[in-house]
DNA sequence: TACAGTAACGGTACTCAGTTCCACCGCGAA
DNA sequence: TTCGCGGTGGAACTGAGTACCGTTACTGTA
């Protein structure tokens, strides 16, 4: 099967950005080397924009997916994981992400774009904490931090392996999750702080290999007598 | 003195886009209606959309200069000052700040600029806690979270007064302020929270007793062969 | 096979944001 | 007066985004 019309624009775009800049290509040009036309363009893309950004509806959805499982105790790991879905989406894109990356720092209409667009999440993570609150002024405040935070601690973990800085983006991903729910914890849910964790926390390990395990072990066994 | 013609242009704006909205107004009909050509308006706005935002350049180097005055003891009340006086100048705009509130809420174009001018405070304020953390890759998350959250309790509280939620902004941000330092301390200068645990990988895995380990191993090491 | 309906496609022309170039005006200095 | 010179506005241009419309390709139906 023919590659669609949608991942024909999305490949020529991200080339001709690629090779001469996102201003000095027009739409037209990248049309005319996916072989079709301008309305197509704008009918599959809402703006010239968009065709280099992830599928954030789709994200939005599958997140809204995890999160709707949730109950008040797992709600910690439940935030972890939706906020992981996205992160695991730019960690397959590759070189893609890098050229996104490049781009976005290069061009203020496009670091705009990308900037509005973690608000959709945002927004997500503050509906879904404030489930778990009393509907007060404190509480709302409790969840736009929060919400805030997990956002901000995936992008952070992101952008470090977007420029070449770390190559255990899971691990610091789960590491800065974790920290955000610790200083969130007082507003969130039951206190991490009791001897029971949860069983979905295994979840937060990621631990990947055995030799990973073998690894932590030590440091484990000695921070934990 | 009349007005000058950024002055006139201002307020043409507003009141246009405030009359038929953002979309139905052009840009010949606000230099037409201020008395003035086209060419003065680019020449004084770099694009239609910052006509209407606050002057946060100006802002920006207000905020940056009342943080260059704190130490290490001040540094909490020295970010909670220099937010302060972003909110202070939308607290003068009166009417200015409710027209602009409604269509940053209807026009998706100006709620990305909103949005993504929200970011250059974050950096400020991220650069600012970075003054007083070790250069880790942990103090560096806390401090983008510190920023973040700095901004987010600004906006928080500022919607809420633009909605009409309350009338106690100064008291409401003050509030805010404090939960978010209060939340951060483990994080940013002398912490108030004694008996806090510093973010290590134990704080990850939900591990808190050797016992949990020990019951945990060996499932860990069955999910990782 | 022919035909009708429908959905996707592509071309054309339009509006308007943003840029560039240039001519003009007022004003102070030599 | 004449020479700059900063501020101004007009005119023309590029390109994003929209509206309209004719054409093609793919269905199901007789």
């Amino acid at each position: 099967m023919a590659l669609t019309a949608r991942d024909r624009l999305i490949d020529a775009a991200f080339e001709l950005f690629d090779e001469r800049g996102y201003d000095q290509t027009t739409v037209d040009e990248i049309a005319a080397r996916a072989g079709a036309g301008r309305t197509t363009f704008f009918r599959l893309f809402r703006a010239k924009e968009d065709v280099i950004f992830p599928p954030h509806e789709a994200l939005l959805e599958a997140a809204a997916a995890r999160l709707s499982t949730a109950t008040a105790e797992t709600a910690g790991v439940a935030l972890t994981e939706a906020t992981a879905i996205v992160l695991e989406y730019y960690l397959t894109e590759g070189r893609r992400a890098r050229i996104r990356y490049r781009l976005t720092n290069a061009v203020p209409a496009l670091r705009d774009r990308e900037v509005a667009s973690m608000r959709q999440y945002q927004r997500l993570f503050r509906e879904f904490a404030l489930r778990w609150l009393p509907d007060t002024p404190a509480a709302r405040l409790h969840a736009e931090l929060l919400g805030n935070a997990a956002v901000t601690a995936h992008n952070h973990v992101l952008r470090r392996w977007l420029r070449g800085e770390t190559e255990a983006v899971r691990a610091e991903f789960a590491d800065a999750m974790a920290e955000v729910l610790r200083l969130h914890a007082a507003g969130l849910g039951p206190a991490p702080a009791p001897s029971t964790p949860s069983p979905d926390a295994a979840s937060v390990l990621v631990l990947r290999t055995r030799k990973d395990l073998d690894r932590l072990l030590p440091q484990l066994e000695r921070l934990l007598e």
